[in-house]
RNA sequence: GCGGGCGUGAUGGAAUGGUAGACAUACCAGACUUAAAAUCUGUUGGGGCGUGUCCCCGUGCGGGUUCGAGUCCCGCCGCCCGCACCA
């Protein structure tokens, strides 16, 4: 071979490294494991950029590991069941599983060539019996622990999904596949009860030092604690049963300057008059049918109905306050029922105004302050302000001070209580879909919901079902939900509704540490690999995925399928940025934006000589057409050109762009480092004592730095210093054997990144075995700094000149030389320095 | 509205409070070549003259702390992300 050819060198050494099974994982042994794991795939049956630079990642992870002496488990699985099977199904014909198994096929054989160091022989498919069947068994111990349950709810139907949604899964009221707005629907649902670990899921974030501080954050503000006070007013005429109307509040500080009730067109309450008051049943309706986007709230008029009821204040019987049925009220929070302050909230100060109803401050900005507002008055949180009405005398506080006063004079006086409240409602689970797994539960008449025998489990899918109606295709099976009751044996139906697919991907993690287990987990495999050391993937899954993760790990381990040690799931977790691409258009002669493929367009011009407008990057998109295939790449340059142009320029949490001079500027490089290589290879250059010794601080420098790089996920910066090695490299004038251990030590720090051709290079070099198994090089020390150093002196904070100076010169001698120098000499103009700050090895600054 | 993050050359970006712009891209110049490609070498934040191991300015804007600030603090401006009729 004369030059480098990726072709020929990644299929022989993914040939080798398979032959020698070196990245099959068994638990046990005296190296310390390492479990790293990028979040699998959906198999759409491409592999895109995205997927490259997250698996690059991981995958620059493990053979750091494996090379740092880790027993190193690194899975890989397909997160397969979901709505596109069936939409494809739907709209192509073809049966969801086909499509499925063909999309992992294609995938897997894209995925290969990227080199990755994976133990195949752990994959699997969450749509395999084998996968979900422990996931129903897992499912029947949940039932039995309490950890799931079936209640009747509002819930949020999918009208073009024809399914039902998890709060999670709605974005600005629509469905986040669909896209279709969310309706509201009360259906017999099965729960995750997630809710009642609320308290512990806020508090274990704590715990997550390796996770990124924005996740944590975007998870406690999901789960949403408050503090506030409950309590009731009590109603006047009241009809039988509503004597007293519970209401929650963040704000009892404001008690004073409540000025109505506020009930939700939900509220019990509500319901009832409905039955006595048609002009109240017509206002409902109209609530209800009411859009939930942003939009159609923000447009949506603040809108009461009077009940012409009344509720005494807690504090004053005497004094009595209009009940309103209002649109904005919500029956999912707290108790579906609030008081109006308007003083201090805008919201129920546009309220007061529209209705007349009094506006009443219990705090103000200053004690000169007017009390006459105009508009509400927010506190702010932090700052202290001047209580007329408060509940410890007339006093400056802030509203923390004066809430906790609240809630204790509330107590005290027998007017409700404090409590805690949580946003994060539980977990929906049920599913009217097809390509799901089944909930393993028979509804029998007399029996009434009871779980599957668990030796009937895997309940599988039923294969002759057809797509040609919407719906759910199990509902509408003429035999598959015919079953005999496990319990009394009498006919019975089967549960038709399956699991959501976020279940799959909950527990999969655990499922990885022994993949053919005939339980969920095997409990001596869980206990060695669990934790996930390390967890790769997108920021987008911050909530929904990984909170569903960490009530799964809990989950399971009260049901005994994960030791005691392995509460949080991933230790670590590191959210990587998206790979970008400029986007090229033109317009139709309607003047409609019309798209194009980088491939289609050379400097800025389609074939045709059309100019294209040239759009900032953004994600990658079939629908922007800024779209670069992986295997094009890989065709065209080798996966070692793909892997190393993803991990350079950006860093990893960043987005990246994909730019085509970008790529072949890494694939000349690669290819330069293989022609040093070669060079050297062949040389027989004899020994340069001094040009040696400084091409091995060099190389000491650079595994300090790119091992500093690999752990911190600096992969930028650890590139960077890989190029200046090369440089160094190729200029140096040392000796062949100098330069051969430098170009082995380079083979070796590059290999995680770009591990063909460090093998390649370990080879042609003579280096023993494979490069992924030799230990990674350790810097010395001692070669880390130079004998002589560069020392920038400073005129009050200034650079103006340098010394040369011994690197371990004392203090006051560095002073000395510093003071010498000719530009130091100017600036002190014959005068005393009035401070010297030596800053040994950095600095030295002269204040003048 | 609430919460968080970011702002550095033409571009992506680097910089434990210690030489701002590493490394790469792009551009320009040179070598090799009949020529191009490939390869190699060099220059490139702005300005000034006195062309120097020179001086001034420079990390969104304004202030502060410090011997020293891209980095820390306060106040603005701009962009991005998350949450949101949440009581």
């Amino acid at each position: 071979m004369s030059r480098y050819s990726a072709a020929e060198i990644e299929a022989n050494w993914q040939k080798a490294w398979d032959d020698a099974g070196i990245f099959c994982a068994k638990a046990g042994g005296d190296k310390p494991k390492y479990y790293v794991l990028e979040m699998f795939p959906y198999p759409s049956g491409r592999i895109h950029m995205g997927h490259v630079r997250n698996y690059t990642m991981g995958d620059v992870i493990a053979r750091h590991k494996l090379a740092t002496g880790h027993n190193v488990l690194h899975p890989m699985g397909w997160d397969a069941f979901g709505m596109p099977a069936e939409n494809a199904a739907m709209a192509i014909g073809g049966h969801p599983k086909e499509w499925t198994y063909g999309n992992i096929a294609d995938m897997r054989a894209q995925m290969k060539p990227l080199g990755l160091s994976i133990d195949w022989s752990r994959e699997f498919a969450t749509c395999d019996p084998e996968y979900y069947g422990q996931q129903q068994a897992l499912f029947l111990d949940m039932l039995e622990a309490g950890l799931v349950y079936r209640k009747n709810a509002v819930v949020n139907w999918d009208p073009v999904d024809m399914t039902v949604l998890a709060n999670e899964q709605v974005e600005n009221g629509k469905g986040w596949r669909s896209g279709a707005e969310v309706e509201r629907r009360e259906l017999t649902q099965w729960f995750f009860a997630i809710s009642e670990m609320a308290e512990e899921l806020l508090s274990a974030l704590d715990t997550l030092d390796n996770w990124p501080a924005k996740v944590r954050l975007m998870q406690e503000n999901w789960i949403g604690k408050s503090r506030g006070l409950q309590f009731a007013f009590g109603l006047n005429d009241a009809p039988e049963g509503f004597d007293r109307i519970e209401v929650y509040t963040t704000r009892p500080d404001t008690l004073r300057g409540a000025s109505f009730l506020a009930i939700s067109p939900d509220h019990p309450l509500a319901k009832r008059l409905e039955h006595e008051d048609e002009a109240l049943a017509g206002f409902s309706a109209e609530c209800r049918k009411g859009g939930t986007t942003e939009e159609a709230l923000e447009k949506a008029e603040k809108r009461g109905y009077d009940t012409g009821l009344t509720v005494r204040h807690p504090f004053d019987t005497a004094w009595e306050l209009p009940v309103y049925v209002a649109n904005f009220v919500l029956m999912e929070y707290g108790t579906g029922a609030v008081f109006g302050c308007p003083a201090h909230d805008q919201r129920d100060f546009d309220f007061a105004v529209k209705y007349e109803l009094p506006i009443i401050p219990t705090f103000l900005p200053s004690e000169e302050a007017d009390e006459d507002l105009a508009e509400a008055f927010v506190p702010p949180k932090t700052q202290p302000v001047y209580y007329i009405r408060g509940f410890a005398g007339e006093a400056h506080q802030t509203a923390h001070e004066a809430i906790d006063a609240a809630i204790a004079f509330c107590e005290a006086n027998g007017v409700g209580q404090g409590v805690t409240k949580f946003r994060l409602r539980d977990w929906g689970l049920s599913r009217q879909r097809y390509w799901g797994c089944p909930i393993p539960v028979v509804h029998c008449d007399t029996c009434g919901v009871v779980p599957e025998r668990k030796e009937n489990l895997p309940i599988r899918l039923p294969d002759d079902v057809s797509f040609d109606v919407p719906g759910n295709p199990l509902d509408r099976h003429p035999t598959w939900r015919n079953v005999s009751c496990p319990k009394c044996g009498a006919a019975a139906r089967r549960e038709t509704d399956t699991m959501d697919t976020f279940v799959d991907s909950s527990w999969y993690y655990a499922r990885f540490t022994a993949p053919h287990a005939e339980t969920p987990t095997d409990l001596a495999d869980a206990e060695y690999w669990m934790n996930v050391d390390q967890y790769i993937g997108g920021i987008e899954h911050a909530i929904l995925h990984l909170l569903y993760s960490r009530f799964f790990a809990r989950a399971m381990q009260i049901t005994g399928h994960l030791p005691k040690s392995a509460v949080e799931p991933f230790d670590a977790l590191f959210t990587q940025g998206m790979v970008t691409h400029e986007i090229y258009q033109t317009k139709d002669d309607r003047g409609r934006p019309v798209y194009h493929l980088p491939e289609d367009v050379t400097g800025g011009k389609l074939a045709d000589g059309t100019e294209v407008e040239i759009i900032p990057s953004a994600k990658m998109s079939k629908s922007k057409k800024n779209v670069v295939d992986p295997i094009g790449i890989i065709d065209a340059y080798g996966a070692d050109t793909a892997r190393w142009f993803v991990l350079s320029d950006s860093p990893p949490e960043r987005d990246v762009e994909w730019t085509a001079a970008g790529a072949e500027a890494a694939h000349k490089h690669l290819a330069r480092v293989w022609r040093i290589a070669s060079e050297i290879a062949a040389s027989d250059a004899p020994e340069a004592a001094e040009a040696d010794e400084a091409l091995l601080r060099e190389m000491h420098k650079a595994i300090h730095d790119v091992s500093t790089g690999v752990e911190s996920f600096g992969f930028n910066a650890a590139i960077a210093r890989l190029y200046a090695f090369t440089a160094a490299l190729a200029k140096s004038d040392a000796g062949s054997a100098a330069k051969r251990e430098a170009a082995c030590t380079l083979a070796q720090l590059m290999s995680p990144m770009t591990p063909h051709l460090a093998e390649e290079l370990w080879h042609m070099l003579g280096g023993d075995g494979l490069v992924a198994m030799a230990p990674w090089p350790v810097a010395d020390a001692a070669m880390l700094v130079d004998d002589t150093i560069t020392l920038p002196v400073q005129i009050n904070g200034k650079r103006r000149t340098e010394i040369e100076v011994p690197q371990d010169m004392p203090k006051d001698e560095v002073e000395k030389i510093a003071l010498a120098t000719d530009a130091v000499q100017r600036a002190l103009e014959g005068g005393q320095p009035k401070k010297v700050i030596v800053v040994p090895g950095r600095i030295v600054n002269v204040v003048v």
